[in-house]
DNA sequence: TCGACTTGACTACCGAGGTAATACTACCGC
DNA sequence: GCGGTAGTATTACCTCGGTAGTCAAGTCGA
């Protein structure tokens, strides 16, 4: 079950969350390292983890003088809710109108389109 | 051919642009009144729109004492912008993750299903 | 033991979104 | 001409994301 809650994160939220759900509990140091692209200070990163905390968006417990973080809000959710809130802000929660916007003014792949084919097919019959 | 430019609107900048999006040239007055939910003070609706002119969102000419703003970006490139956005940051640029993503996690009526798998036909057949 | 290094705490600052009060100004009707 | 009204300009404040410096305390190696 997917809680009720709305997640806006920001990029370097983002990617904060992103290395922590990939490798799990990890300390400051840890995070900093696995933040791909400009590399960014030590105590910013820190900074970031102590917000989010705040916000209930991590955790932490101390080992050995380390504050070792973790997500406290699963992927599904933040996506799902980060997703929902888009399609609700740009097309009113209109759900098609948000898919065939971006079938429209994206490249996808022949094979990508067969997948997503097929994924309406399941979901058709299932109805 | 949509401009290159990145745009992240809040909430009520979405709904200002939507306004004017709707009803063309409109004053700081029609804007305020067309908006939707809770009423805000005029001086709101207008501090953001100068806020919005300054970022080239807006422009505004003056008549009769009036301000008298417009849309100064489209619909299309503001939507595309933001959605395009949206599933880089969620998706790191896979679109049709993005778009399963939504598949999996919504209903969507079969009509709307049936609109769905037509176009993705329509597109694998031009490919 | 002492200094370098690690790490967390605290503080600061900027920009943007959002909200609005206050102050000024011009026009309109009497 | 005078006061209300409509409208803009100015200013302020709060929150949040983002970035980071400084400081203090603990740790570890020479």
């Amino acid at each position: 079950m997917s809680s009720q809650r709305t997640y806006r994160l920001g990029d370097l939220q983002l990617k904060i969350m992103r290395v922590l759900w990939q490798i799990a509990p990890a300390s400051v140091a840890e995070v900093q390292e696995k933040l791909d692209g400009e590399p960014l200070a030590y105590t910013t990163v820190a900074t970031m983890l102590r917000k989010m905390e705040d916000r209930h968006l991590v955790r932490h417990c101390e080992q050995q003088r380390k504050f070792i973080y973790e997500a406290a809000v699963s992927d599904a959710d933040v996506t799902q809710s980060m997703a929902d809130d888009l399609v609700d802000r740009l097309f009113e929660g209109n759900m098609a109108a948000a898919v065939s916007h971006l079938l429209q003014t994206h490249e996808v792949s022949p094979d990508e389109l067969a997948r997503l084919e097929q994924l309406i097919r399941q979901r058709r019959n299932r109805a």
